[in-house]
DNA sequence: GGTGTAAATGAGAACGTTTTTCATTTATAT
DNA sequence: ATATAAATGAAAAACGTTCTCATTTACACC
């Protein structure tokens, strides 16, 4: 029941709402811009509007039920927050995103963060690249 | 002499394009957005568009000239190549920029995108904090 | 179950950055 | 000097995203 989702998140349970959080929950794809979840509503014959769409998904952002992926100059996209931070890897060729973590990454961003003086509050590290199933389709 | 630079690069000399290299050179802060090119064109009085300086910028970006970094949501802001890759600590404060270079992250990316069957073409790693200067302006 | 109130919504306007269009000007090869 | 392709300025358009404001909705209370 995502109601309770939205209820502990101090938000009301609109249609809109739920709409969303099912959407991010069952789709195939875990990273979706505000115009996919939008044109999914459209698919299921929901008549929410796309500033709606980017309400609520900052909203759930706010409220930590998603995160924000700001890729270089493209669309944000959402993902549902697990609660374990990771970085991603993007295909340049068909933007299929994959996930990773590592932990010796992390450790030396804290390391040179501290050596520079900063205080870390977050970072953001997108490796580029073509995908294995993209490379094949590109045999000459 | 940087119109050698400009017939390297196989563009034209033109007014815009010596001025705006020459202020990326001149300027004290190394990183720079258009709209900060444009701004220190009006204060020499040149009558230079803010289109034809984003032009100029992407078209030097294009012949290796200069780089873009594409930060998070804000504007993007260039510097000049200086065929060095480096990475960035962004102050969320004062906006101060700092560049590092870390070969452990470049290493272990590069052990990561083959792990995943990436071929890897790029990478943006910001490392996000709060400056020295500007930890000290909060100490309440 | 009604009622009142604040919160949420939809539609479209506005936004800030960047790109495009198109008529005019300019650089450069001849 | 001349011709020609490239570059420019100004304004409009594009783009993703946010805001405005009139209308609708959720839900606390009776
Ligand atoms: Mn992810
Ligand atoms: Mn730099
Ligand atoms: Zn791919
Ligand atoms: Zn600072």
């Amino acid at each position: 029941m995502e109601s309770q989702d939205l209820r502990k998140a101090g938000l009301k349970v609109t249609l809109p709402r739920l709409k969303v959080l099912e959407i991010l929950e069952s789709a195939e794809q875990r990273h979706m811009s505000a115009e996919d979840v939008y044109k999914r509503l459209l698919n299921m014959d929901e008549e929410i509007g796309l500033a709606t769409v980017y309400r609520v998904l900052t909203q759930f952002e706010g409220a930590g039920l998603v995160s924000r992926l700001s890729i270089d100059g493209a669309h944000a996209v959402f993902e549902l927050e697990d609660g374990s931070h990771h970085d991603h890897l993007l295909c340049i060729r068909c933007n299929r995103i994959e996930e990773f973590i590592d932990e010796v990454i992390e450790q030396r961003q804290r390391e040179i963060a501290q050596q520079k003086g900063f205080e870390m509050t977050d970072h953001s590290l997108y490796i580029y690249g073509v995908c294995r199933d993209c490379q094949q389709k590109n045999e000459s």
